[in-house]
DNA sequence: CGATGTGAATAATTTCACAGCG
DNA sequence: CGCTGTGAAATTATTCACATCG
């Protein structure tokens, strides 16, 4: 609705609000309405920006009272784009890969997964949850066939680069990237990456310096 | 060595342009010295950025020549806390917990998972790359007696917060959290979370804004 | 010369604090 | 009154631009 460049900080709140809301049924058992403060407890948040963040979305909340929960989910819904389904491709058919097949959440948000791919021939052909694991040869008629819009990349780091290239070349418009390595993609593609290593060696700075 | 307090953000791209310098070895072959702007087209982090981030660590860096790649690597390390081993306990043993087990990633960085908790009458008992997948109620025994710092949780969101109770409790010092929901945990205890699903509606925001 | 390291300028984000409204 | 929404201030992060030095 509201047409205003949301920064980039802001969205990634707007999810945690989110899945806030949805997951904490029994803080908000019975209410209809939630206030800045109490989102903040939930979040670690502050209220301030909490509720700078929601005014991104237009005035929503209501003075003495807060915000309308079925709303304030609708809305960032919304804005994040989580009110249709989106298909999506699974490249890697490893460990990883197989978790990430197998998490419900993804399905839960509307992201589902439609095809995978994998490069090695004992994997080629087997199922998972009723889809059949391709050829990564085929990524460009899948991709294209079956209009998938966002990709996961969960193959070893060698071959990330060139699964990208594969995927963009396909017509792909966004990747999550679990490779450890920094993808270089267009500017018109849209890339997330996690590097689990990355986030352990963070862990171990704030050991380290706790000591002295 | 330097014992200014780093920047958040700093730390994150510190780590970066450890992978980086790792894993490129094509690009750096044989080179002992590489440039900021080198280093920028490598990690797409700006040169001047990675001017100030390095100098965090001291004077690293010779004019007209650049910095010392091994010296680099090496004061990265430090400052990250990567010189020493670290003793991780990885609770959940579902899908994605062995696909953590397995990545060697985090054992090159020194990283190693020394204990493996699940409650699954099924799964206790088992062994993983030699571990045995023990009992969840023995967390306590393990974390102090291994002295264990690191925890990785990878269990179902309802039961993640008091397996961080359970494992702060035990005496760990840090909390890397796979679990969709925000855990609460005392100020002294370092968390750093990923929500896949979070990611995932990142980028399904970026999609829907570029189509109007 | 050619690259670093860093003040100074700029931009982005967060917090403060309170007017305004139901 | 009790809460939102938001200017204004404060803080944090990034970029610019150049003095500096081998």
């Amino acid at each position: 609705m509201i047409k205003k460049n949301i920064p980039q900080k802001t969205i990634d709140r707007l999810a945690i609000y989110r899945r806030y809301l949805e997951y904490a049924s029994e803080e908000t058992a019975g209410r209809h309405f939630i206030t800045s403060a109490d989102l903040s407890k939930g979040t670690q948040v502050s209220a301030a920006a909490i509720r700078r963040d929601l005014s991104c979305m237009g005035q929503l909340g209501r003075r003495k009272i807060g915000y309308n929960i079925d709303r304030l989910c609708n809305s960032i819904n919304s804005v994040l784009g989580l009110n249709k389904k989106w298909r999506v491709a699974l490249v890697g058919a490893g460990n990883l890969g197989k978790a990430l097949m197998m998490y419900r959440g993804f399905r839960k948000l509307g992201f589902e997964i439609v095809a995978v791919f994998d490069n090695a021939r004992l994997k080629i052909g087997k199922k998972w949850l009723e889809i059949k694991i391709q050829d990564i040869r085929h990524i460009k008629d899948n991709v294209s066939n079956k209009r998938i819009e966002i990709a996961i990349i969960a193959v070893p780091f060698k071959v990330a680069q060139a699964t990208a290239d594969l995927l963009i070349e396909s017509g792909i418009k966004a990747i999550l990237n679990f490779a450890p390595i920094g993808l270089k993609v267009p500017d018109n593609i849209k890339l997330r990456s996690v590097d689990l290593a990355t986030e352990l060696a963070n862990l171990s700075y704030f050991l380290t310096k706790k000591i002295r």
